[in-house]
DNA sequence: GTCTATAGTCGGATAGAC
DNA sequence: GTCTATCCGACTATAGAC
């Protein structure tokens, strides 16, 4: 086992889960986003859960079990998030009742959020390096992922991307394009090291954070801003 | 070990190289890219080059000896192929001598070869999942791949989008907003099983690389073109 | 230089006390 | 339900034959 979790096992997290089962999950989320399935031990989780090892078999399992417990708590807790919002704007496009420049305030708020919370440290960016991981090596985990929360995020943007473009949600061209624009903002934690390197940060902080958000709003303006002005010029 | 592992081994490279240290690299590449660090074991990595397991803490001092291996020599067959078209541009954009609508042809130049060639399969394909990998968890490889070969892509692609916004490529934004660039054609590749689910693909093929280039194409024109055209016309 | 056999380590799950 | 102790399998690296 490293020192590192050996240290964290010795400062552990402030609010202390009394549920054994509860406090495996919240461990999980962070020895999981440092490791990956197989790179994490049932000994560091256990040590930084505060927990016996043999809890893990017993609670879930396993090791996998553990890890697919850990993605369904966070599935749940974003989508509790996240719901309202998307539920707004779904219907908003659907109600054709959002003009192409508002769609691009909407996109960029979305991505706002999301780059604040990724980065921000914490639980969200062990979340973000989860989904990355999963997309190489899918696991279980994934079907969740992607069911229950990615393709809810996907299609909204998708649906705000053809707003602005006046075309339909479902042309492959529109989802291929929300996708790259996805790649935009998603790329500050798939490419975390280069960049880091790149600009001489040891991390994300939130100033760091604000010239990310504010670089990513350039180039969405900068993309979208003139056809969104047009298209409403041309009545919609 | 698993059964694709085996079935790959019953079927190996049409290529035997016959030195058995090049065998590994080459088995290496496959099984990195498809596991990680961690997740390969020496029995996949030896079943696959055919070799005995032994021979790899003989030839490289252990398995991450290989890892490094594998990733210096990935390193050096990349920089052997974009050192010539580097050195061009960076000679261009120095001296000015490229106007911003010929700074935006030669960024569309390098990301369509490189889609092309990380998402059409086979060595490319585990080398950008090694790369993405590494951004998560960095390994002593991360050096490597970053002084000798990243760095030297990423300065490029910030050159040119700073011939194109008539900004300085050192100035920090422009770092952001290239790597943002980056982003959209990364995020192919780190963003893979979610957008092949998205779209119904299996994999990618030739037909459906050409779709994605054709987006990020696109993405770049809006965002780009116009820029470039009017700072064209205002003279340079 | 290449092989077989094995030593030594580690990790996950289990048995069984409490 | 929670603990300790342990088993068993898998892995990497090494020893030593050829």
């Amino acid at each position: 086992m490293n020192e590192l979790v050996i240290a964290m096992a010795a400062n552990p997290p402030k609010k202390p889960a009394l549920d054994p089962k509860q406090r495996l999950i919240e461990a999980g989320l962070e020895i999981f986003g440092m490791f990956n399935l197989e790179g994490a031990t049932t000994r560091q989780l256990a040590a930084r859960a505060g927990v016996n090892q043999a809890a893990i078999p017993y609670y879930f399992g396993g090791k996998e079990g553990l890890y697919l417990a850990v993605v369904q708590h966070m599935v749940d807790e974003r989508t509790k998030e996240i719901r309202p919002a998307i539920l707004r704007i779904r219907e908003l496009v659907q109600k054709q009742q959002l003009a192409p420049t508002q769609a691009l305030e909407q996109l960029k708020t979305i991505f706002g959020e999301f780059l604040g919370k990724m980065l921000g440290g914490g639980v969200n960016t062990s979340w973000a390096r989860i989904i990355v991981r999963e997309q190489m090596q899918p696991t279980k985990a994934f079907d969740l992922l992607y069911e229950q929360w990615m393709r809810y995020v996907h299609e909204t943007v998708s649906g705000l991307l053809a707003v602005i473009l006046q075309k339909k949600a479902t042309d492959q061209q529109v989802i291929l394009r929300a996708h790259a624009l996805v790649g935009q903002m998603l790329v500050f934690i798939a490419g975390r090291q280069t960049i880091l390197r790149r600009v001489g940060w040891d991390g994300y902080d939130e100033h760091s954070v604000q010239l990310v958000r504010q670089a990513v709003f350039d180039q969405l303006d900068l993309m979208l801003k003139p056809i969104a002005q047009r298209a409403a010029k041309g009545g919609r």
